[in-house]
DNA sequence: TTGATTAATTAACACTGTTAATTATATTTG
DNA sequence: CAAATATAATTAACAGTGTTAATTAATCAA
């Protein structure tokens, strides 16, 4: 059957088209500028042609927002080198932060958006590869820093919970722009970091400044 | 001037209207319902009508906004009871925790929304007045636990920040369900203030849990 | 009562996501 | 090879959105 591969094959060009044309709306123009109608311009297609190859909107709002988490593993691919885990928990921290301030528009979409979450219930996915990924090597971080004593024994959950949200309400505040009134906004970058260097050094005093060993 | 005086009145009641149209549709089908069309159904005028009033949408977004604030302050108000600086931020964190899952679509409007800080900008106001003081409320608290030795000397505005960070990280992640993959739906709650107690754990420890006084 | 001012409306523009019905293009069958 | 079928893509349309220009209705002052 070298016809229908063939077709298959067709069939999926046009869907990486649809894809890339999205992408690059997302990229170079926003999140807002993605419409139906300007990523058929780009591809010289009609508006419809796209229902026939994503159910609606979203499902390609999805795609997007999947290429954003794959972006954030990248950027903490290096993070197993550190031994210790509230160090690289620190880091991790640190990578999130820039991550947001450097891709407002795929952070935006990632954790702001409701779009995607609406498609992924709707999807059923048993899977969920990239984004649980990353929520479980921050839960593991943490459980690592209390099994080593960095870190006083709690409920794993609970505390990967508010490190997560101390460093998504920085990020997400900063992106809507509610910064502004309270922190000078050359200095919400210094800000940011401050405020997550001051969490770590509550527990860093468990740490032995010279050697980075746990006391 | 009798008749100005008059006229002024009436114009006062037709923006009058217009609000308590918004408010209606926004109380009570939520944020993304609020339309120009649907409130000049509501107030029997025409779409455009709407627009001798206001200047656009984001200008009555902006009001909506401005009542969230009023509300939240009102929750907070019993607050300067609470005699220990530490004690009256975790329940000010409380509130706040509470606020967010109580009326979600006055959150979303208030932390969430670009709308209203894109009108904020636009309006260039020097004062505005119920968001600034809640601000003020939270820098005041955590400068007062650092002066009775509770917290640490740090910049106040940082350490601000990082509580306003974790709260906020806390319920936005919440409302664009960014909870359900991590926590089961139905813990969501009792983890998110979990994570706040935990965070407000590392400094209780400096305070005498029988008498609430500084050890 | 006429003329000027103000208030409100209609019509229109330029968009949005999405669906049903139709046309064009391949592919399979007689 | 031609006719019938299946697939792909299109046009037209629906039901909305915020907003503006031009026009009509109502009110006020001279």
């Amino acid at each position: 059957m070298g016809i229908a591969e063939r077709k298959e094959k067709q069939k999926e060009e046009i869907r990486k088209m649809i894809l890339d044309a999205s992408m690059k709306l997302f990229v170079e123009e926003g999140f807002e500028k993605v419409s139906i109608r300007r990523i058929a311009d780009i591809i010289e297609y009609s508006p419809t042609t796209i229902y026939l190859y994503f159910k609606d909107k979203n499902e390609i709002l999805f795609y997007l927002n999947q290429e954003g988490f794959i972006k954030m593993l990248e950027l903490n691919a290096s993070l197993s080198q550190i031994e210790n885990p509230l160090l690289r928990l620190h880091k991790m921290g640190e990578n999130y932060i820039r991550f947001g301030l450097e891709y407002p528009e795929y952070y935006d979409l990632m954790f702001i958006q409701p779009a995607p979450m609406e498609k992924l219930a709707e999807l059923n996915l048993g899977e969920w590869k990239n984004a649980d990924l990353t929520r479980e090597m921050l839960k593991a971080m943490v459980a690592e820093c209390m099994t080593k004593g960095i870190i006083k024994n709690h409920d794993v959950t609970i505390v990967a919970m508010a490190f997560w949200g101390l460093v998504h309400g920085l990020v997400s505040l900063s992106i809507r722009r509610r910064f502004e009134r309270l922190v000078d906004p050359e200095e919400v970058i210094k800000t940011m970091h401050g405020s997550l260097n001051w969490m770590m050094s509550l527990f860093e005093e468990n740490i032995d400044s010279k050697t980075m060993e746990i006391k």
